[in-house]
DNA sequence: GACGAATATTTCGCTGGCGAACTACTTTGA
DNA sequence: TCAAAGTAGTTCGCCAGCGAAATATTCGTC
């Protein structure tokens, strides 16, 4: 079976690399979940010009839909699930509310803050481009069977646990 | 057993998205994957502060690292590797030259051209984010016994080949 | 040999996002 | 009750990257 680009990619480090400390295991597994990264950043690039949206308009639009209160929250809770600086969060809410796929409400009790909540324009446009997405991940992980499917889902499950449990530590 | 925040998410799809189309073993993976990417994410940006560096130049030091001919590329080469334009390739470049870890030369066979090449203190910057960054992707994986993932990286070749094979279509 | 098409890199104006600071407001503790 | 500390969102100046255009060069065809 011809090599994918991860085991080409892991061969060339023992060519040229043989005094770096690595796992191939690990190495196969970290450079196939960038690939796989890279498919759902295209997936989702094109979702997002397939309704005339930006990326950034999408996203965040999408961390606002599939929240607890889906459609609602504050700039900061906003911000906070896309991994987004406020000012950051600012910039985009001045451009969807523009577009007018939200709408900023002050809070009735608390004047600091305001309440985001998507329009139905904002509503419809997120449904339509999670229609493409949806068909994209499903061309993904069809290449696996049911069982398949399930097997990774465990495997991913300890790993995310992890990765969301003890991320990266922060520096000083 | 405790729900991660996967199935947490998928939950939440149930109750509040009943007429969304959409499979509950493809969207766990899913949101796995994107938690895994933002591990991945946050142990680069880690790796890259520690020894000075800002993300980008770390990324673009390791897409030439990591290249068939290591440490070696064109500008032109190292911008596909990287998807990133030409233009912001030229602007990371800048940077990195200046900070003295890469130098530029003009083609030998081809005037249009330049050959980037990294310095010796490029390539010792690189060693050191990537012993770090290596310890952040085993302490991940480190979760997974060796059969374990062994099979995952059978699981992931399989939509891996897909996503480098199939990436989704781009719009006309 | 000339010329049009293509390519490589850079420049330029613009944009999305950042950190820091600002303004307005809320909470806390004495 | 009030001042200090903390919070929410925005503004500002700056930066990384983009698309388009510019400049220089190469290549293929006639």
């Amino acid at each position: 079976m011809a090599e994918d680009f991860a085991e080409q990619h892991v061969a060339r480090w023992r060519d040229h690399w043989i005094d770096v400390e690595f796992d191939d295991e690990i190495e196969l597994a970290t450079f196939r979940l960038s690939r796989l990264t890279k498919y759902q950043k295209d997936s989702v690039k094109n979702a997002a010009a397939a309704v005339g949206l930006q990326v950034f308009e999408y996203q965040t639009l999408h961390t606002l839909m599939i929240r607890d209160t889906p459609g609602i929250a504050s700039p900061r809770e906003l911000a906070e699930a896309a991994d987004v600086s406020p000012a950051g969060m600012t910039g985009r809410l001045d451009s969807l509310e523009k577009a007018g796929l939200i709408k900023r409400t002050p809070s009735p009790t608390d004047r600091r803050s305001i309440i985001i909540e998507a329009t139905t324009a904002g509503v419809a446009i997120w449904r339509q481009a999670m229609r493409q997405r949806g068909e994209a991940e499903k061309r993904l992980m069809g290449a696996l069977s049911a069982k398949e499917l399930t097997t990774l889902n465990r495997l991913l499950r300890k790993l995310a646990v992890v990765a969301d449990e003890h991320p990266p530590p922060n520096l000083p």
